[in-house]
DNA sequence: TGTACATCAGTGAACGCGCGTTCACTGATGTAC
DNA sequence: TGTACATCAGTGAACGCGCGTTCACTGATGTAC
């Protein structure tokens, strides 16, 4: 058997990441919710009951998919300009659009939360507010956003950010718009609310 | 055979619209993308196949559930009142809010549209912003609003308003937020955001 | 350095299920004469 | 007012399909001695 067999090894590696990477791509072109286990293992290239090695259940591969997004939007938004929230929205918005298959996981909880249950995606989805809620609170100690409940302006900053990213993505009517005028029109969003706020 | 028969008729009446009532009530039970045409024609009382009677297969039946929202939205925001964004803003929520299943599919379109064919929900999507557009140019002739395009201004708003009410829907963080709680900071990120754009 | 063995990470066959859709049908309704 | 008949709106049986999941298994890896 020559040494520099080219074949696939019986072990892949890092066939967890490699599933998330794959559901993502399914996702993405069937939809969300056609998203079958059988078709992400296909394209993982992979037999799909490996997928029953890393995951629970299928529910549980696409709460995977949402958890690691998370930290990457976490992650986008902690490189993003720190006291800026206008950085920050542009920083949303350009990973909505980047890992749009991914958004959706994130956001739509019936997705992988058939049940009532405990949402195990909500300790997931706190770092990315938590990163805005800094940056507020930064803003209201330098005094260019009037004092008042940071949980509030988090919440009203964030509708406009999460809304126009998902009126972008989601919305047949808006879809074309260009990135330009997409970002542009966020900053004037932004900028409108921040000097609304600052009394 | 007596005439005051208490038994179901042969004939429903009305097949089309209880089975979009059924669609909309199982939607919110088992979540959109679990819902099944089949489904729906049970909780209606009625055979599977007589859907086929009223939709031509289940993605019809969803647009309709989904197209006929559209036109019950944009009643609520005519009946709101007409010369402040505040009130349609917050008449928005309220539809969202109590039409929680049919929202999803009105602005979850790989719900219903999983091919890239061309939209059909679009032409029932128009006319809820087109009450909203109507009231920026009412409030830019006013001079509440600084001149410039309204179509520009209608995307900030909306994203402002569909923000918050998608987040409050979707997101279990804010799921538990009281009615009035979420009403009163809408309504505050309304004013600051027109604040903002008043210049 | 070898060897035995536990463990990890894959495989393919098989299961039962509910689904969307089609079909030939039947009951109820409306209308022309 | 009756009657013939087209049409509308239901029915239940049947189909094929892909799915999630379980199972007994096997190949590869790591570690104790």
């Amino acid at each position: 058997m020559s040494t520099s067999e080219a074949r696939t090894p019986y072990h892949h590696g890092d066939l967890r990441n490699a599933l998330l990477d794959a559901g993502a791509r399914v996702a993405h072109d069937v939809g969300p919710e056609a998203l079958s286990l059988r078709e992400v293992a296909r394209r993982a290239g992979v037999s799909h009951t490996a997928a029953y090695n890393h995951f629970a259940d299928r529910n549980d591969l696409l709460r995977g998919i949402a958890i690691r997004a998370f930290g990457e939007l976490t992650a986008a938004l902690e490189t993003a300009e720190t006291d800026s929230l206008e950085a920050s929205a542009i920083a949303y918005l350009q990973f909505a659009t980047s890992h749009s298959a991914e958004f959706r996981f994130m956001f739509q909880k019936s997705l992988c939360m058939p049940e009532g249950v405990f949402d195990p995606l909500e300790a997931a989805a706190q770092p990315p507010r938590a990163v805005l809620r800094k940056t507020i609170v930064r803003l209201q100690e330098a005094g260019e956003l009037k004092p008042g409940d940071p949980d509030d302006v988090l919440l009203v900053a964030w509708s406009q950010i999460h809304g126009l990213t998902t009126i972008v993505l989601e919305t047949p009517a808006f879809k074309g718009i260009s990135e330009e005028d997409a970002e542009h029109l966020l900053k004037a969003g932004m900028r409108a609310l921040m000097a609304g706020l600052a009394d």
